[in-house]
DNA sequence: ATCAAGTATATGAGAGTTCAACTAAATTGG
DNA sequence: CCAATTTAGTTGAACTCTCATATACTTGAT
């Protein structure tokens, strides 16, 4: 017996849907366009930028970064190219390695900061009022804590 | 002078990022799995199901589906290569072309939908009051209208 | 000390998305 | 009526993500 969505439900589901990839799709063009990453990559950097020492495990930053850990393998290789992160061998576990942002790879991302923010705000912040914010978080946040558990 | 986030638009942020990728993943990990489809093609399905005669010019289509008309464009080539969808001519304007659903595609879809609702109800609607349904519908409502224009 | 099970990460193949061309047809404005 | 522009759609290359698998190390039990 499927509890089909009703109407109210309907309309809800598409404009979540339809949001969230409109902003989803803002955020990745504006940072392709104006720093050359995706959004994925943003946030990883900006994970490595708050961790002690700019580094952190790659099962920490997975985790942090809201990424499996093979698409973190696969980023991290690709920002290592670039120059933006180097790995570490952990030296109390030998299975595990660190990702440290190099200074070259912190000054990418200050660099990208206020054209990010200036981008979220535009997207998501800028239409909304205060009220609506608070209620956004109070929803996302039990939506999260129902996910992750 | 860039506008930094403050510590409740910060927490609204993250939550936001993390609670609509959650979501985004389970739908996706629940077509893939039981269906062998992503959640991009379930959408141009529905989006055929509900056209009358079940099809649709390509931009159109596209729009419905909150598609590129690249993506649209290679995602038909691989629906009608599975004969879930089928391209024919428009007649009145010879640039255009319909994509129409078939009735293998038809039912696919028909055997995905209730896998797909419940999975959308485990995600999103079973964490959230009407109270909370409402006012994310809103504010969804409002950022997509800010976005499409 | 050894072996099984679990953990951390890497990797290759396959699939989907994006971007920048490109073709072709329709529309517009002298 | 023709040239310029716009619109519809396709395509290939480059890139990213997912999934399954592989490797290396750790831990815990015997």
């Amino acid at each position: 017996m499927t509890r089909w969505l009703d109407e109210d439900e309907q309309r809800a589901w598409r404009n979540f849907l339809a949001a969230t990839q409109l902003v989803n799709e803002a955020l990745d063009r504006q940072l392709q366009r104006d720093a050359g990453m995706p959004h994925a990559y943003y946030v990883i950097l900006v994970a490595l930028s708050e961790a002690p020492g700019r580094a952190m495990r790659m099962n920490e930053l997975a985790a942090r970064a809201q990424s499996s850990q093979s698409r973190l393998s696969h980023a991290v290789r690709r920002l290592e190219e670039r120059g933006w992160v180097r790995r570490e061998p952990c030296p109390s576990d030998r299975r595990s390695s660190f990702a440290v942002l190099t200074d070259e790879g912190y000054a990418v991302l200050a660099a990208a900061a206020p054209g990010h923010v200036e981008e979220v705000r535009r997207s998501l912040f800028d239409a909304l009022t205060p009220e609506q914010v608070r209620r956004l978080d109070e929803i996302c946040a039990t939506v999260r804590n129902t996910l992750e558990s």
